[in-house]
DNA sequence: GTCAATAGATTGTCCAAGACAAATGAACAT
DNA sequence: ATGTTCATTTGTCTTGGACAATCTATTGAC
């Protein structure tokens, strides 16, 4: 594997990768007859582990010098421990549909768990806590690259499908959903939308990787009264909040920035006219809250 | 704007921002303090446009040296001369809906059209010449990056939600969808699948971007008889043919290719047991051929 | 003991200039 | 038209050095 794959398998820089190897001696790639690295795989299945080891917060000095057996040691320490109720074995159950490759079967029983719940609570009840089933398996290196596609695949059918068939509601906020350029995973923000949507608001998605000037131009145009922006595991919560920094100063004091996910889990950031959520949950009140709010001045 | 920046938003990698800089004079970044490249806006945009016109075959040395107004003529005459039917002018409103970011209606409009003409017709007569539509327009410009990423949403949203409506039947093939690990745009993949199910297909996505061999494992293990894989305008077509040569190698000889999109165009690849699409409309015959050929295979 | 400031180590990203293979285009021969 | 050869073009990789931004540990004040 050439260094290029490496970088694209990974997510680690070109530059990090050959620093690391200087400072670390780790990686150690062969040459080939011109000097160019080349990773056999065993070394890239190790940096895939300290990737992930990187995202929950670990230090490359620390890491860097363990080998397999020790990085899995780690990684079961930040497994997260969730109670093992009714609702989580359905999960469970669905997530072994997912690792036996039966996605017929998969899809069927979320669209049986979506009919019988409503959109709100499939949302809360079944996909939050599904995600971080995943979300562990992923991290431990149980999961193949296929599944955990699968997995997103079939989600967003089931969510997207859902969104379409929902009616909205003209005394409800319109909001527009979107990603940071470095945010690439969709699937929290379409949580999100799903759940504005039950709610009634009006909601239009750009999908993800739009640079911020570009938003905030879009938001101002489309007269959005909500920005909402989502931020996975793997985005380095200073980041975040760098970004979303420089996101209130483009984007027009009355509109509203709405920030969740993984990366702001327990953060608290003070900008104006800026809702940083903590759990999914909280949306339906954000936007009853921006309808008591706003009722009467809409209406003006 | 810094070399990292440009490189994410452009695509084009830092060390080909360096180098260009270095032999062809252009791009000529400022610099800041420590002698680090500051990109103004109006280079990038160049460089985007520049980007654009590689994809469609142009070469770095004629086009680095021309300005911005040299540049827009050679767009102009890369721009596809459709003819204007009836059908173009519905799908031209189309666009205008989207250039004027009215999402609910255009949703509305695809929501329509889509239930009278049947999801194939819908497809290969609506779908495809909007794409070249706003494939035009993307190249000259002319439309945002929320533009563009909001077309995309809406369909998949449309899509996704006609797929997910559609029931499967036994005697079809299996068939797994995605793209090789560089291409990460989905639409086209999305569409082929949608034909796909309309003929009944047991059709599975697993999304963009999957290594080779954990495609070829996955096809291997479900059973699948077919994988399609689709390629964008942006996959240079000699590295199409390069990773679809190594594909076949890896993947076991009785499940079948399909690859097609914009980058396989006019090519003819002969590998075996590989079919290249160079129109979406060819997909039911693919399929129909294969029930023909399997049929008594498969029930035996 | 708790908190804040300071100093020191860690870490990612950028730079420069050189090298080379793979792809391309042009000139030529069949 | 089609194939062959040769020069040019072009992207990607190399090394080793540099520095700001972040994190950590120590010190000192309360």
């Amino acid at each position: 594997m050439r260094i290029a794959d490496v970088e694209r398998d990974t997510g680690i820089g070109k530059d990090t990768l050959r620093v690391w190897e200087r400072r670390y001696h780790f990686p150690r790639p062969h040459r080939d007859t011109l000097g160019d690295r080349l990773y056999p795989s065993d070394q890239v299945e190790r940096l895939r582990v300290i990737r992930r080891l990187l995202d929950k917060g670990m230090r490359p000095g620390k890491v860097l010098s363990l080998d397999l057996s020790q990085l899995h040691l780690l990684l079961d320490s930040h497994t997260t421990n969730t109670v093992d109720t009714g609702r989580h074995a359905i999960c469970l159950s669905l997530v072994k549909l997912l690792r036996m490759h039966r996605s017929r079967e998969l899809k069927d029983s979320l669209k049986h768990i979506l009919d019988r719940d409503g959109l709100q609570k499939f949302i809360t009840d079944t996909v939050v806590p599904m995600n971080s089933i995943v979300g562990d398996y992923w991290i431990r290196g149980e999961l193949t690259i296929p599944e955990e596609h699968l997995y997103t695949e079939q989600l967003q059918n089931v969510i997207r499908h859902a969104i379409h068939s929902q009616e909205t509601d003209v005394s409800a906020p319109r909001i527009l959903f979107t990603t940071f350029p470095d945010e690439e995973h969709c699937l929290g923000i379409l949580m999100v939308e799903a759940m504005c949507v039950s709610e009634g608001a009006h909601c239009t998605s750009l999908g993800t990787r739009i640079p911020l000037t570009d938003i905030a131009k879009y938001a101002l145009d489309g007269r959005y009264d909500v920005v909402a922006v989502s931020f996975s595991a793997a985005y380095p919560s200073r980041n975040a909040i760098r970004d979303l920094k420089q996101f209130r100063e483009l984007l027009a004091a009355p509109i509203a920035i709405w920030a969740g996910g993984a990366a702001l889990n327990q953060k608290r950031i003070s900008l104006p006219n800026l809702s940083v959520l903590t759990n999914i949950k909280g949306v339906p009140d954000l936007v009853m809250d921006w309808r008591n709010r706003y009722r009467g001045a809409k209406s003006a």
